[in-house]
DNA sequence: ACCTGAACACCGTTCAAGT
DNA sequence: ACCTGAACACCGTTCAAGT
């Protein structure tokens, strides 16, 4: 027969080395993917990797340290596509594509992301491949970088947008809600919105679509001007 | 003489309806200018009323419905240019300026704004405002739908960044960290990034200027085909 | 009805202690 | 060097009590 055990805690001392950085942001971004921003908490992530909650300070020197080491991670993590194949402007349509799915794969990075001071080490490569393909496009260095910019924030506030939406058409009856706020909305205040209704709501439904519509026409309204467009 | 007080609340029973919603948004507004996001406490916010914690809840449900209220106040006093004074296109892009400038304004309830799931009834008047702007402008009902949620979407990601920014550039020798940081790239493996460096340096001072350079090409692309540009 | 303080279940992090 | 539990100063919120 054993000694009876406390019920919270039947975990035995780890032993050494089980933890590392990497096994840590692993672990955080799996609970992050999994459980969502507001739980990404030390002690659910020293759980999530069956240690003590302090065991994680022997690596990392607070939390934020963590938030940014995932931030890293993930955006040097982003698939491109391979260089050379397309024409530059198809080229640069897949790099946003691959930015703004990683967003809305990691809502919870994104969200870490967007919180946080911005370290002007984050996506080097990505940015890097952005501006040369604006470069090859026929943009000025001026330019190259206001675009680049400018294609930043698109993709940041569309995912964004995307997440909060998809957050809050998944609550119970939230399209009935939706429904009914229009319905209730006096034409003569609002006559365009009210005239536009149906568009509105089906507008809101496929995310990626409306990203696409949104990043071809900036596209175009950045690269004016540049030479015929190459399709 | 007086009996002793404690120390830590030397304060007086507070009359009855010292308190009501309003004066509770006005108060957490102007906590969350002075002090950021992360210092929007309950208890803080219940010092700045002058006021014991609880005596909030009994006006609010909780935190979030305070959040959501001072959202929905922010946005909905969002100052507009006068109606019909300005053609289609130069109206549509004083509506987002103004709609950019009061996120710049008041950074932390876009953070707040931001990481809350997005009701249906957020800034009615000014999605109004710009569907009607961007049907005059010759849009169909669907291409105003998505215009106008493109738009929106620039206007926050472009906002969240100069914030976030601009949080990065005050903190104690920023600028020179940025530089040193851009100085050890290596130039074989970001060659456009490393070329750019004194573009990217500057690009990053004026948000403004940045925005509006972004908001300008983007209607561009908006509007392609729309007639001729009525300036 | 409106305001109050104590208490509860959380949180990040410091500290001294184990191995 | 790396992992541990107790403790501290916070947080949002519940509850029973005052007026």
């Amino acid at each position: 027969m054993s000694v009876p055990q406390p019920v919270r805690s039947p975990r035995r001392r780890a032993p050494r080395n089980t933890l590392n950085p990497d096994r840590i942001l692993d672990a955080a971004i799996a609970l992050l993917d999994r459980d969502g921003a507001e739980a990404f908490t030390m002690r659910a992530l020293a759980e999530e990797l069956g240690v003590a909650t302090m065991a994680i300070y022997s690596h990392f020197r607070n939390k934020d340290e963590i938030s940014d080491a995932v931030a890293q991670r993930l955006l040097d993590g982003i698939e491109l596509p391979c260089g050379g194949a397309l024409a530059p402007r198809c080229e640069l349509r897949e790099v946003c594509l691959g930015v703004h799915r990683l967003f809305t794969e990691h809502p919870s990075a994104l969200q870490l992301l967007t919180s946080r001071p911005l370290r002007g080490d984050d996506a080097i490569g990505v940015i890097d491949r952005m501006l040369a393909l604006l470069r090859r496009s026929g943009l000025s260095a001026k330019d190259a970088v206001r675009a680049q910019v400018t294609l930043m924030q698109y993709i940041v506030g569309s995912a964004l947008w995307s997440i909060r939406r998809s957050r809050a058409l998944c609550e119970e009856g939230a399209r009935e809600r939706v429904r009914a706020k229009f319905d209730a909305l006096s034409p003569e205040r609002y006559p365009t919105l009210t005239s536009l209704a149906p568009e509105l709501m089906c507008a809101q439904e496929d995310a990626v679509a409306q990203f696409e519509w949104g990043l071809d026409h900036l596209l175009c309204g950045l690269l004016a001007g540049q030479g015929p467009p190459e399709d």
